[in-house]
DNA sequence: CCATTTAATTCAATACTTAAAATAACAGTC
DNA sequence: GACTGTTATTTTAAGTATTGAATTAAATGG
């Protein structure tokens, strides 16, 4: 008789990706605690987790002390079963991290992109290449990689053709995808860079499983993760959470995406610089050759109380202030985390700024429960949240997710 | 033995739901048409659907005729078999409104509220007196009310107490749900009337099931539904959607909220007028003595194609597209919809305005994508949406939803 | 060593979905 | 009007799930 595929089978499916889950985010956990935490029956889980334990993706680590009785055997995620990539592709970079099972960073590397090799083609290869030297100096072997996740900067799309606008790069209707699989072999998922970020902030950003975040990746521009009841948004067609272009200013200045006013234009790196220069364009913090050198300026010049950098500080806090407050009465959420180069030089600065604005601009009862912060990642932050992409995966059993079958990238502003 | 209360179980109820909300929302459809849709055996479907013929919920109507073969025996919902009441809480009126299962409207009852008789007490005696006039003259009798739903026009939270602040009223931490169950026994929901209204137009406003839409509740002030994957966003605290006091202006026209430049306050009744009176204090339009006059006008005026007139709903509709905008690129959703005593009004004025608004503001391809209409629903959409409220739960098989349990009820400004 | 306690596994009972077989209900045809 | 072909529905039996209860395992403490 042919197997049956029916709706009793996937429910053991499913609980048995529940109890992965759950053991991921509070491991170690004994059978019985499972239980609790679960509410399936001690038997069940113990059924159930033969199949993970067989597979070596959890281990038995050890025996509990008790006072009386059994001790407990805790239950605990094999790091070492497999490893996830986590690429970073940015307009200047391409950053490359190896991660174990519980996204502990084992490897990395950091490659530059000029404005030269931008071509489609010249990416791929850095790609495919950056990829087999991060394996080569691994741990893991190639054949441990679960999956590999790519952050871009820009909408992926589910289906065929994209109109593409990037600041540096002129790619149109590139499917990503299709040329890296013929050179790499493991899973890939290719999603936005700020939306992947999101992830990995709601999981390891702090409290974990933190089910109402939205986040904010600050530097050239502003890209947002919006996360509420555990999901990203993505809306219809995987665009949505482009808070860098509503409108905060109506009348303000025009945006490289058409409007007018935008938050990108008083948040992200060059509307600030023009903030500055607007209050003194002599000022020499603007000496700066890049616009990194020029934010680090101000940052150092705020830390010296310097009265320039302070105004400018204050007035991008009170565009972001807004634009935060209208998140808030939007999306009531439970926190908001400032990320991005920018957002982690200058967001110590904001942080002291935003709470009189947010009382202003935002209702007073979600004002008054959300927590802002900085985030506490760092730097790698995107490339774990791509892979953290391959995660989600994992740990709810959906290797037909629609973003692997897809791939095509568009870059718009962001 | 004691009954299991296991997860096949729940697997059971489940499906069963899901047979009847398929139904609900296709009907009229045969055995096997059903085990299309649910991607559910045949043999289930005749199982799991005896338990909706046994109460009468649904019914077998008649067969199809069939060119050989034993014909279709089609199943339908038993529109007799029960009734939902929905209560629209205005500022200024009550609306009671009885439907039958399929939310076909069958008696009306509208009642004023008088400056003098918006204490706690008064509201909740209106109401009670309201319920049993409506009952009274319907076909239903109370016994087979399966719930009443209340919008109300503020935030309802989950638990205890809330500052209110409403126009009108002074309200301070009123649980009405508490006062009403003192009179009526039927299961009641409170929730805000305008996240009612939005899934009244999931259901019931056009293409059934559309599951990315944001409904903008314009009156004076400007409420919002924002539905995403087909359920409704709320928030930690059940206050997300406060599309009204999102900053469009940040130098702008300060409002009541305590904020600038809301969208509310150039949107909003009020907002309309004030930009009537800046372009032309001496206007005739502004003759009328309420909000709803003056508005009347202008739809009139504007129909005679009268400058003024032009003007005010030119100025009004940039700051709508920009607003509207700001969520295409926040959520990228499916439809928009307009709705509301002034949506209604000068919603169509508005759908001529906004497109090339739109492409300003909002991102190229989640701006080209979605579709904005006025509301077909027209006055009772707020009562339809309340009675909404019972019917995702009758649908859903969740006598438990937390809102049941609530009821604490908190106005603030929209 | 034994009583006690707690943890984990085994077992038997119960419940759910479904493929296949049986039955039902038609149209059309000889 | 019986028979055939066709499609719909119900019945049956098989396969699989979860779980309470019973059993076994592994500790502590006197």
């Amino acid at each position: 008789m042919p197997p049956q595929i029916s709706s009793t089978q996937k429910l053991r499916y499913f609980n048995q990706y529940r109890i992965l889950k759950t053991l991921y985010f509070n491991e170690p956990l004994s059978r019985q605690e499972l239980s609790r935490e679960t509410n399936l029956s001690v038997a069940t889980i113990t059924n159930l987790i033969t199949t993970w334990l067989d597979r070596g993706v959890i281990l038995e680590s050890g025996t509990v002390q008790s006072k009386g009785g059994r001790p407990r055997v805790m239950l605990t995620l094999n790091r070492a079963y497999g490893a996830f990539v986590g690429i970073d592709l940015g307009e200047t970079h391409i950053r490359f991290e190896l991660f174990d099972l519980k996204m502990n960073s084992q490897q990395s590397i950091m490659v530059w992109l000029t404005n030269g090799d931008t071509q489609p083609t010249d990416v791929v290869a850095k790609i495919v290449a950056g990829y087999r030297e991060l394996l080569q100096t691994a741990v893991f072997p190639e054949e441990k990689v679960i999956g590999i996740g790519i952050g871009v900067p820009g909408v992926v799309e589910r289906e065929g053709g994209i109109s593409i606008f990037a600041p540096n790069w002129g790619w149109h209707n590139v499917s990503l995808l299709t040329k890296l699989k013929e050179a790499i072999s493991a899973p890939i998922i290719i999603d936005n860079g700020a939306k992947a970020m999101g992830l990995a902030e709601m999981w390891f950003g702090g409290k974990p499983n933190n089910e109402h975040l939205i986040a904010l990746l600050l530097g050239t521009g502003v890209g947002t993760a919006i996360i509420s009841e555990g999901e990203i948004q993505r809306g219809v067609t995987n665009s949505a959470g482009e808070f860098g272009h509503t409108t905060l200013d109506i009348n303000g200045r025009s945006c490289r995406c058409g409007g007018q006013g935008c938050i990108e234009t008083y948040v992200g790196a060059p509307g600030i610089i023009q903030t500055l220069q607007t209050i003194n364009p002599e000022s020499p913090l603007l000496h700066g050759t890049s616009q990194l050198d020029i934010i680090a300026a101000i940052a150092t010049a705020a830390e010296e109380k310097d009265e320039t950098a302070r105004i400018v500080l204050q007035q991008t806090a009170n565009y972001l202030g807004a634009g935060i407050a209208n998140l808030i009465n939007l999306y009531n959420p439970q926190t908001i985390v400032l990320s991005g180069w920018l957002g982690n030089q200058l967001g110590p600065f904001f942080l002291e700024l935003l709470p009189p604005l947010i009382e202003k601009y935002a209702l007073p009862q979600p004002g008054a429960i959300t927590h802002i912060k900085v985030s506490s990642l760092g730097d790698n932050s995107i490339a774990m949240g791509a892979a953290s992409l391959i995660l989600e995966d994992f740990l709810h059993g959906t290797r037909t997710s629609w973003r692997l079958s897809s791939g095509v990238v568009s870059l718009i502003p962001q």
